[in-house]
DNA sequence: ACGATTGATGTCAGTCGCTGTCATCGAGGC
DNA sequence: GCCTCGATGACAGCGACTGACATCAATCGT
């Protein structure tokens, strides 16, 4: 779930409360202070106070503790696409859905940065996040196909708009502090137009 | 390198030539019989003659065995698409060179078919695919910026390419049997370019 | 021919990711 | 205040992967 803003109401663990984002918090430290291959999983459960046994009770594996905010991430586009105006073309609701949820990413911009250069230092967790952004595609596409978009339109558009979303992810992390990232995205989209137009 | 054509001259092993072929045909067969992670890396090694540790000293980890040709067809890739006429726009240019490499998995249909079952069925083996994928892209993209092509232009020819590719190689397996693979990337290309013309 | 060299393989020990199983503890319902 | 239930701890075990060293076969130089 959230790393920061938690419902302390409900106590979780046997002992202190949020065990899970405990979890998260000790992983991203570790990570990013000894690298993500030199930490093992007994080290991040120590430092949550807690044992390796849990922390596989918490995620799937040593990479999903960094990707812990994907399926909300999801949700929150294959709703936005949802409610899109259907006059709109696939590959600008696609976008615009995109653009709605880039507020999720520049109020973490810090977080998302240190997050990102772990990722970006470690192909085993570059394929985690590709597959992610795969998920992302294919949850677009299938909604796409709801709204009566056929194939292979709504898989191309998907796809292309996370191709879309990648590059301006990108392109907006190497940019000055600041910088609108929903205006990134359309700026990129409008320039795979040119592109698929041709000259 | 390849899994067919060999040149038995040089003896390789200790033993019996050719042992990182007998490795990749026992892995796949082994995967194909009982699945990819029931399979372990010490019968594979068995199977082909060898031991779990000379197993890894052909292939970086057990997914890696089913990956061999991926360099091939990125350098076949990449050589092809520096070769086609500066004159084409940036993703005609790619969808030429992707069109090129479709003889590649024509010829492997069958090989192609077994392998990406086995790959569908295990969310691990998808994303190394990714990986390849995505692999492929940024060198395509550098190949374009080679060029001239200027960035974001480079990056999301060269990343719409290879979304392109992924959507007609699952069509193209799903159509009948001796269907023109480079035929159905050119019309999955022409429907990209519908998408995103706003219609 | 024959010894030295080289490269691929075998052997062994060890770490770490990950899982199944059962015991244990803490909190809420009765 | 007992009881049930969910979360955690403790423990054993498998399999992926690595480092270090020994071994063997083919080749090269003489």
């Amino acid at each position: 779930m959230s790393e920061t803003v938690i419902t302390y109401d409900l106590r979780m663990g046997r002992w202190e409360p949020d065990a899970r984002g405990r979890l998260e918090q000790a992983a991203m430290d570790l990570y990013l202070e000894h690298g993500f291959e030199q930490t093992t999983v007994a080290e991040i459960a120590a430092r949550a106070g807690l044992t390796e046994r849990t922390f596989f009770r918490h995620f799937a594996d040593k990479r999903e503790v960094l990707f812990a905010g994907a399926a909300e991430l999801q949700q929150l586009l294959v709703s936005t696409l949802s409610a899109t105006a259907t006059s709109a073309s696939p590959l600008d609701a696609v976008a615009t859905a995109l653009a709605a949820v880039a507020p999720f990413f520049q109020e973490r911009s810090d977080f998302g940065r240190r997050r990102q250069r772990i990722i970006s230092s470690t192909a085993e967790l570059r394929e985690r996040e590709l597959i992610k952004l795969a998920s992302l595609g294919s949850a677009m596409a299938a909604t796409l196909r709801e709204r009566g978009v056929a194939d292979p339109a709504a898989s191309l558009a998907a796809e292309a708009g996370v191709a879309v979303f990648k590059i301006a992810f990108e392109r907006w992390q190497d940019a000055p502090v600041g910088t609108d990232f929903a205006q990134v995205i359309q700026h990129c989209l409008s320039e795979l137009k040119v592109v698929a137009a041709g000259a």
